[in-house]
DNA sequence: GCGTAAACGAGACGGTACGTCGGGTCTTTAA
DNA sequence: TTAAAGACCCGACGTACCGTCTCGTTTACGC
């Protein structure tokens, strides 16, 4: 059952991921190196490589290391209430450090074809899902009428905190959070 | 009034965009190299150098370059028609080069602060404010109540767009641009 | 004992130093670059900057590697036989091509103080021993009267030595080297 | 008679070989560079190869321009005063400055053919020629036999110097000059 | 407890691109 | 025509990381 040799060692995987998000906490994501990580980690290049393929993926798994409090999606019986405090626990979540990590991955995305693809089928389509899921409840309480398409929603939400993530054009506070429900809610009673 | 000096040379400026641009197109940003751009365009890198300090700069001269017709905004007289002609022409504008283009300079602008602040200071303000401009020609008209905060219009407008570009959830087409338009005169009518 | 990592690859240093010799051979020192011995050899430039500093130390080590057999000193008992032998030997073995490689590392001594000064205390002094003691076997036997200053005759030899290798004012051939030998054998005799 | 257009700036002219040797004195021949010799003589780079091909060229013609007080060779009618008094000059004239400069000629001679031609049949030569009027007077003296070969004493006077001059194994002062006088009295005794 | 076997640290290796420096040439205006 | 200025193409510089490799060493399991 058990394969033989000597078993991976969780606290490499585990120093190796912490030494990553220092590292673009510091520097940025534009100076991380795979060099830089293994020297900060005390760890060889190849025990990196071993185990993933691009300093993305490293990245990546730091970023859904640090975020299993995400998870809990409200289900209050209340569109308003639940959308409200989603979106206060997703920017309470999202800190400078969180901002940046998330940023680099977006960015990663659109250098690497490889990565982009399980960015986005993975980390992106899974978050989607949840707050789909939120809305389909409303619309099957009658809280959101049947013609509504909730992919559309979905993809304001999104579309509106990925863009502060990335152009940083204000804040990313509650004020922000209450803003991006209240337009929801708005489209999702029109028409 | 003439400077002294051998003046620039305004083909090696056009070859170096051109070169830039071709390669993006064929192998991704992530794929570009300064001595690759040096290469295609049959010129040396110090002439590269002299001019632009990264190859972000560059590749954002070469979108600006070919961008001239993107500046005509609609004014019909009708914030409806304006804006449905506004991202109708918007999406006809974003080929598939062009998107990968412009998801290469944001992907940029997360890994270089320098770039990152002339990038949403030049480029992304400047789109903003002409459909800024749009939008409050119709806020005096009295087509949009006085109320409505017309920055949020635009963040939706552009966030929208953006993250079309970027996650490439969906076709970048006129069906998403009607998409856009009806959101936002939606909200532009509510509360 | 041994020390851990990979170990340095004795292959890449003999290729290197094969590669530096015979570029030397072919287009002279001045040509010759870093880039171009490591083309050569097929190494790549950090395995040579590993261990080397500048090119002149590459070519210096290269002429040591192949200059085992001038180590060897006559010693017959009689001056002017050891003498001669001496400069036959030396004259023999500076080829064409040692003649430019020494020519080159002398060259190289007057551009960069760093290798001169390893150049003067490694290379040549270890030369000027060699002969010296020579000089002193003599001495002890009475060959030469006590009141004779051996270091000028060292000086002598190399002196006349080195400047038909820098200058070429006439062949470094078995007759060249009976001069010399013939002209200090006169020295050592006088006053 | 007179040719059109602007003259030769005489000034420019002896700034840039002023600059030279000022630059060769700071930082070494090594370190020379075409451009630092414009920059520093303020003048620009066109200005120094229309006159010049390579920067050996401009120190050649540089040492050659404060070189006019080495012409006087002694005539007294003693061997052994003229060459203790020429050599003597001839230390003395070689002050620390003097001697990086021509030590600098020596090193790209061996690395420019080009150059190398011209300095042995220009320079050197000359010198060689006046220390060989000065040894054949003496010879139509009588103060040296006929059967002596008088290029070979020139050689032993300048393969001294310039050994000195190249290996810095002792200081090049009027007591090394008596000893070169007196080697060269000896040989020219002898056989 | 001993051998097998994978993981680990260290670090050298062949590469590619970096950004800079200087070479020698060319193109402009001014003297 | 010469000179200053400075842009141009070119090639080498020395460095940083890449991803791979080859060592000696460590740590588990199955015999």
């Amino acid at each position: 059952m058990a394969q033989p040799g000597r078993p991976r060692s969780e606290q490499a995987r585990r120093t190796i991921l912490a030494a990553a998000a220092k590292l673009v906490a510091r520097n940025g994501y534009g100076e991380l190196t795979m060099e830089g990580i293994a020297t900060e980690a005390g760890v060889s290049k190849q025990t990196i490589y071993r185990w993933w393929s691009t300093k993305a993926e490293v990245v990546l798994e730091a970023v859904n290391e640090g975020a299993a409090e995400m998870a809990a999606v409200p289900d209050s019986g209340s569109l308003a209430d639940d959308l409200r405090l989603f979106l206060r626990r997703t920017v309470d979540a999202t800190t400078p450090v969180n901002r940046r990590l998330l940023a680099s991955l977006m960015a990663a995305a659109q250098l690497d074809d490889q990565f982009a693809k399980s960015f986005r089928t993975g980390f992106l389509a899974s978050r989607r899902r949840e707050l789909r899921g939120m809305l389909a409840r409303a619309q099957e309480r009658g809280e959101i009428a049947a013609s509504v398409d909730l992919d559309q929603l979905v993809e304001v939400v999104y579309a509106l905190l990925w863009y502060r993530i990335l152009v940083q054009h204000g804040p990313l506070d509650r004020r922000f959070g209450r803003q991006v429900a209240d337009s929801v809610l708005r489209l999702s009673r029109a028409a």
